[in-house]
DNA sequence: AGCACGCCGACT
DNA sequence: GTCGGCGTGCTC
């Protein structure tokens, strides 16, 4: 034939993301008849070395020389691992990010497939109940509460499913311990092992209760946007039945052969979570949480992607989870910051998850008690549909909330005379009883009485916290610790004092006072090790531990029905933040906390300490609640032209120097003053606020636009341009756009 | 980011 | 005499 000496397309050429963080793919021959298509891994030879990457387009011309085009030397999929939609939101958010592509793309990966291994569920061990075991075997189990709660659970599934079991990740969320407990149970005869590679599917077992006319409201519009694209906020107070309303259109998609995503924050993805949602949904459930391992993960992705699972729950990174018949997305507790990424690739996965629901045309529920300022302002903008839900489900009433001025009085460990009663009090009566306080450790400073010097980190500008457990001074910036010295490091005094309180200071204050109380303290501390949370909450549940000293993982999503007062000690560092979010956080902070009071028949208290008991913020936020709360924020960051009135980048850098990062950034600004963009300004650099953290440098710029595509144009020129210029050797630099921490 | 090349100080 | 410090350049 004629025609094919002339085509083009002879000639195949892949063009590939590289794991670099270049903003570029890169171009190689394609030496195979399987056809080239955006979303297959391959391995290519790159410099000296050999990459595995991922294949975004094909072409017919190079974006460079032929001469300088080398040859994929290997193909891993027959069929494209991701598919061409989530090949597309890669890119997009690329360009939206202003993240290399060859990260985006294998940040979307699990680590295993990322390094190139088959795209094959492989066989996992897990564990069921044998014929041997049976409620005598449970009752028998008293003295060993894990193994108890385990055959627990294994017979629970046996009953529903007799081949199903229990799946090591699904161990591991019950306890740290699991494999012990699992022996133990194995040698007793009770429980064996066996290889498998499906998730056995859920059948229900709880009854589907009645849906109060408001959530009956949201489930029937959300449903009639099935099969296309809508977003919902779901604005429901705390115990209105959010998840009731999730676990309808759940169970209704899936019925019709859909998948669903669900995204929740990492602290809410807990063993009750996920057995709640097993008992409700007919299908398999898989889950994709931080405790799993490098193979469990990617079997659970695979089995997402392949069509086998139904339902994916998982945090922040599960957005990128391939699913071929995604029939709706659920993104739980909206507000909360670790729905964005801190770090490298810095997405949101709420907006992405958007774009995600655009594509394959199907609705997004975004559920929160205190929705973001976006997602308010989309609402009010007509973008986004609000369904609300102010009634709570049961008998439970809204607790009442109290301010405590603890200006001129007399404070007994960062406590008010008032609160402690109260706390006698409840304690008294039989209640429950949380202390919130955002700040762990024992105290935030130590310093010496006589030449006023304090122990600060060597290699951060910032203090070290006692942690009077362990004797030791901790930096919470870059994890350096020391001994806590016995005089004073610059003087050699001993007259050293703490300053300032922490979460372990209050909880051994309160032991004193309440001595027969048991306490406990729930903070990143005292439940690091795997298990530990979930132990200290179920403590907490089960009403073992009377009185709860924590941090904000004690304001998210975990319920403690007795508990009926609540105590806020430091409300004011959210008053009188360092930048415009602080606000926000500190006013969804307080209704979540409070939100864990009398969720049971008793009305809950809420007693909040504050040195500012006449901010008129703080006054409407107690006195009216979140939504007018929210308006008069809207109101300010209107006024301040800020997100979500406006867009906003922040442009960070770090050096070993401390001039370097500022004169990085103040180039920056001076090409933004030479060719002026209407409606688009700098402000900085300033220092970061922390300046110095393990011995590095941090300035900030931050770029403001009244368009998003003028904020994305300069920031698209502006990689460019920082991508082949060598001043980024010695200052490595990164974009944040649309930032939520601002340290 | 890796990885190599390249040119100057303290070691067997 | 070499081992190795990290400055600079490149990756289809």
């Amino acid at each position: 034939m004629v025609a094919s000496y002339f085509r083009q397309s002879d000639v195949k050429i892949a063009r590939v993301a590289l794991p670099t963080p270049l903003h570029q793919v890169f171009d190689y021959y394609w030496p195979f008849s399987q056809p080239i298509e955006p979303g297959i891994r391959v391995t290519v030879p790159f410099g000296r070395r050999s990459l595995v990457g991922v294949v975004v387009d094909s072409c017919d011309t190079p974006s460079v020389t032929p001469e300088r085009m080398r040859k994929v030397s290997r193909v891993h999929d027959q069929q494209p691992l991701l598919p061409p939609a989530l090949v597309k939101l890669l890119l997009w958010a690329s360009s939206y990010y202003h993240h290399p592509i060859g990260e985006v793309l294998a940040s979307a990966l699990p680590v295993n497939l990322r390094k190139g291994s088959d795209a094959v569920p492989q066989q996992l061990t897990a564990y069921r109940a044998t014929d041997l075991a049976d409620e005598l075997a449970l009752d028998s189990l008293t003295r060993a509460p894990l193994q108890h709660r385990i055959l627990q659970r294994i017979l629970e599934i046996h009953r529903t499913d007799p081949n199903g079991g229990m799946l090591p990740d699904a161990l591991k969320l019950m306890g740290s311990s699991w494999r012990q407990a699992i022996n133990q149970l194995t040698k007793k005869g009770w429980v064996e092992s066996f290889d498998t590679e499906l998730v056995s599917a859920s059948t229900p077992t709880d009854t589907v209760p009645m849906l109060l006319p408001e959530q009956q409201v949201a489930v029937d519009s959300i449903r009639g946007s099935f099969g296309e694209f809508g977003c919902f906020l779901l604005n429901g107070i705390t115990g209105s039945g959010k998840t009731e309303v999730y676990l309808r259109l759940i169970t209704e998609q899936v019925a019709k052969g859909h998948q669903v995503l669900v995204l929740v924050p990492e602290i809410s993805l807990t063993p009750q979570l996920l057995q709640r949602f097993q008992r409700r949904i007919q299908g398999v459930l898989v889950s994709l949480h931080s405790a799993l391992n490098d193979t469990e993960r990617a079997h659970y992705w695979l089995q997402a992607a392949n069509g086998t699972a139904d339902v994916v729950i998982g945090t922040r990174s599960a957005v990128f989870t391939p699913m071929p018949r995604l029939g709706l997305i659920v993104i739980d507790e909206e507000h909360d910051g670790s729905l964005k990424q801190q770090e490298g690739f810095r997405y949101h996965a709420r907006d992405l998850s958007l774009m995600r629901a655009r594509d394959c045309s199907c609705p997004v529920v975004l559920g929160s008690a205190t929705p973001s300022m976006e997602s308010l302002n989309n609402c009010a903008k007509g973008r986004y549909d609000q369904l609300i839900l102010s009634q709570r489900a049961g008998d439970a009433q809204s607790p009442e909330i109290g301010l405590l001025d603890i200006r001129r009085r007399p404070l007994t460990e960062g406590m008010s005379d008032t609160l402690i009663s109260a706390i006698g009090e409840q304690l008294d009566s039989g209640g429950q009883v949380l202390i919130f306080l955002n700040r762990r450790g024992f105290a935030p400073t130590l310093l010496c009485n006589d030449c006023g010097a304090t122990a600060d980190c060597k290699r951060c500008d910032a203090h070290m916290t006692v942690h009077a457990t362990r004797g030791v001074l901790r930096c919470h910036h870059c994890g350096a610790e020391r001994p806590v010295p016995q005089g004073c490091e610059s003087c050699g005094s001993v007259r050293l004092d703490t300053r300032g309180y922490g979460t372990e200071r209050i909880e051994q204050a309160l032991q004193k006072r309440f001595p027969e109380t048991v306490i406990a303290r729930i903070d990143r501390d005292t439940t690091r090790r795997r298990g530990a949370l979930e132990k200290q909450l179920a403590d907490a549940t089960s009403g073992i531990s009377q009185l709860l000293v924590g941090t904000q993982m004690l304001a998210k999503g975990h319920h403690f029905p007795n508990v009926s007062l609540v105590g806020i000690l430091d409300v004011d560092r959210g008053l009188y933040g360092t930048d415009y979010r602080a606000l926000e956080q500190m006013g969804q902070l307080l209704v979540q906390v409070a939100g864990r009071a009398g969720r049971a028949q008793r009305r809950g208290k809420v007693l909040v300490q504050t040195r500012s008991p006449d901010n008129p913020l703080l006054q409407t936020l107690i006195r009216e609640g979140y939504g007018p709360f929210a308006a008069e924020v809207l109101k300010d960051r209107e006024a301040a032209a800020l997100p979500p009135y406006t867009f906003v980048a922040l442009i960070r850098a770090e050096a070993s120097s401390a001039a370097a990062p500022r004169q990085f950034l103040q180039a920056i600004v001076a090409s933004v003053n030479d060719r002026p963009v209407a409606g688009l300004s700098c402000f900085g650099p300033v220092p970061a606020p922390i300046e110095r953290v393990s011995g590095r440098y941090r300035a900030q710029l931050l770029v403001q636009a009244n368009s998003r595509s003028s904020l994305n144009r300069m920031l698209s020129e502006l990689t460019q341009r920082l991508d082949q210029s060598k001043e980024s050797r010695q200052t490595r630099w990164s974009i944040d756009v649309d930032p939520v921490d601002f340290f």
